[in-house]
DNA sequence: GTCCGGATTACCT
DNA sequence: GGTAATCCGGACT
């Protein structure tokens, strides 16, 4: 199973298809529950909406790279980029279930009290898998990747049942209210908040 | 459940 | 030099 194609669509088909996904570092292994879409076209709350800056390259450039950003002077995101021709887009990963390395997790969430705490965010989750600057432009999708890089790898269970709500964070006038946080509906335990629509 | 302080980056003037 | 930023965790009710 190729994830190239999904992510080569409009990010708005693209976001949705990538819950199930399992999200790789070394030891480390989770299944992604809740993702959102950000699109440089038409929404005003994307990094590339009017502007091109060093820090939104990554989401004009290949499907399946990472783009990673800090924000709030203490929080990494990770987005998979996600767009097709002639637009910029990125999906944020903002909760998974983990799988796998639930001690590393917890070393590095110390605060962390029930395994639900561990990745449910960005924030959270980039912790937990130490994503930081490094990781910007890595190809997510290289099967050949070396030891120590990020990937993604085929879901172990069937397409999940999605639910779609408005997206967290987002100013008044920005697209507030756009439904593009998508979220496993049978999983919905492990995402970073409840869905509002 | 709600509120609020934290603390860094990169873009802007 | 100012400020806004795709948020988290601790403190409280």
């Amino acid at each position: 199973m190729s994830l190239l194609p999904l992510l080569t669509q409009d990010v708005l088909a693209a976001a949705p298809s990538l819950l199930g996904w399992h999200l790789v570092r070394d030891g480390l292994r989770a299944r992604i529950v809740e993702v959102e879409a950000y699109r440089a076209s038409d929404d005003p709350a994307c990094h590339a909406f009017l502007r091109t800056a060093m820090k939104n390259m990554a989401m004009f450039g290949p499907p399946g790279k990472a783009y990673v950003y800090f924000t709030y002077g203490c929080h990494w995101m990770l987005n998979v980029v996600a767009h097709g021709q002639g637009d910029a887009a990125a999906i944020l990963i903002r909760a998974a279930e983990p799988i796998q390395g639930s001690e590393l997790f917890r070393e590095r969430r110390p605060k962390a009290r029930r395994d639900r705490d561990l990745l449910s965010g960005p924030g959270k989750l980039a912790a937990a898998f130490a994503i930081d600057a490094s990781d910007n432009g890595v190809d997510l999708l290289d099967l050949q990747s070396k030891p120590g890089l990020l990937r993604l790898e085929s879901p172990d269970i069937p397409a999940p049942r999605i639910v779609a709500g408005t997206r967290i964070g987002i100013a008044l006038g920005k697209g507030h209210d756009y439904p593009w946080r998508f979220a496993d509906a049978d999983r919905l335990v492990w995402v970073s908040r409840p869905l509002t629509f």
